[in-house]
DNA sequence: GATGAATGAGCATTCATTCAT
DNA sequence: CATGAATGAATGCTCATTCAT
């Protein structure tokens, strides 16, 4: 019986972890709103119904899965000033670049409108460079971190993020 | 003859009118999408095929309108610098600030994924910011006067764009 | 478990077949273009949605049900060339009468415009009629054939195709 | 006055004669029902007004037009049954495949359907095969006729029907 | 006669969500 | 938990026709 449930649970996790990652992929290639609940149950291989277990609507399921931008980086406090802030600012958008530009660009398009989860990497990232520089320079050090990823998506990938944010990050190394 | 011309002339282009400010208001409320050709044709008093003739489709009222945040101005070259700078951004954030958040958050959705309305944007302002602190500047003040208008719209008006981009152009005061 | 899926599977199936019969009364009634799907979905009383469960399209129910039109007769090979003729002919003709003058002119309307459909029967009809009286006299054979239902459609039912293509038929009974 | 109304007169039979010119080269190459009266008066360089001035209405043109199919013949009446038939017969078909394979699929698909216009030809035709061959032979004539011209429309203008229906003419030299 | 903006019913189709099985 | 048929409101858009000018 309890071997019976884990193999239950076991798939019915399967089952959602395969929903997210054709979520994901047909998200990223398509965007969410042309996207139907119907594609990606079909790619995952699950009714319909399925995915109404697992998300409670399709929206769910995006602000579930919009955390992959919010992930959680060890600081470490022997570092220096610059040191850290560069390596937070870099590894968040080596993790951003990876999740692929379409990806950005959603998540870009869908947070500017829905301030929520805009807001909880906002706050987090807020946070945390405010922790580092202090938060009047905190600011500043989003817009040119948002700024740059913006760049990259308007202009699909042609602008190098990493450039222009690295280049703006020299000045706290003096600091 | 003529006088009667014109008044059917007028009143086509006093639908028009009224069919966008319709559309603007409704957009700047609930969002492009979340606004259909119905609601605007209904708000505006008009039917739904006078819709279409003025609008090839519910994209091209957008696209017709979101050239409102693509503005030409004029620059004194005898002013120093960080007058120009300054003029320049300010004056387009007035502009993009007067459109409304929402509308503003409309136009990043919008053209974050069809880069082409962003470029036409970007393209701009990127000629006219070379111009004044070069191409190697450029970058990073667009990454801050993007990325403030993006902060600006992920917490739903509660950070001033004007701040964060007018203490970072301080650093253009003294060169 | 078996049985309840019978029953649901049933079901839709009823529901499907339920459509299709209510189209073919109203395409029969009005032609193809005449009949929208909302009228075959009042009529079959189904959602809208439901009729796109069973067809992909409007175009789809006329292509699966225009098959009609498209029946396989097994010709027995100790008979004489005439009466394989006589009876794959009488038989086809039996089968589209009894499809109705209003389905038969919808299938002219439609398989003349859209060659696909029409070569469907016609490539069967000249294979088999091929076969017995071989290729060269295959397409007189099925010009008459074609040219008496059609006269049929035309005059609306007061041609009797039978007659026609009988008296034709008869010159191959001395062969 | 009178010299201005005659010039008016004649603007108005060109724009009529464009208008159908227009019309019909839409038609024979999209369908009758895939061409909208917008396009034929953009294509005709009028108004959709002037449409409604000569056409009741869009069937109205296509009822007007299509006895293009429906030609005179003058049969000389020295020569033989086949001369004649052959004549009558081969002229008609000249005249349908000048039209346009296009345009003869249009008037099989609306003819079929509507009796009227297609009896109008078909009484004609039906009359002049009559007196030649007699009323009990003209049916199969007409069916051979007709015939061929379904397996050339089905065909997409594969099947020449000019030679189905002169081989199946030969019979009539005997006579 | 000519214009063309305006009409608005109508269309095919989509799709998030539900729920009986 | 899982299924997938069913729902039906909603959508963007078309187009024959009218009519004030």
């Amino acid at each position: 019986m309890k071997y019976n449930n884990n193999t239950r649970e076991e798939k019915s996790k399967e089952n959602k972890k395969r929903i997210i990652e054709c979520a994901l992929k047909l998200i990223s290639e398509k965007g969410f709103d042309n996207v139907s609940v119907s594609e990606i149950t079909n790619s995952a291989n699950v009714s319909k119904g399925a995915f109404y277990i697992h998300f409670k609507s399709k929206e769910d399921l995006i602000e579930q899965q919009i955390n992959i931008f919010y992930n959680e980086f060890i600081l470490d406090e022997s570092k220096s000033k610059y040191e850290r802030l560069s390596y937070f600012i870099n590894e968040s958008m080596k993790h951003i670049k990876n999740a692929g530009l379409k990806m950005c660009q959603e998540w870009f398009s869908h947070s500017v409108k829905s301030s929520f989860y805009g807001k909880s990497k906002l706050s987090y990232d807020l946070k945390t460079i405010s922790e580092i520089v202090g938060i009047e320079k905190a600011n500043e050090v989003i817009s040119v971190y948002y700024g740059a990823l913006n760049l990259w998506c308007f202009t699909d990938g042609i602008y190098d993020p990493f450039i222009i944010v690295n280049e703006y990050l020299e000045k706290f190394k003096e600091e």
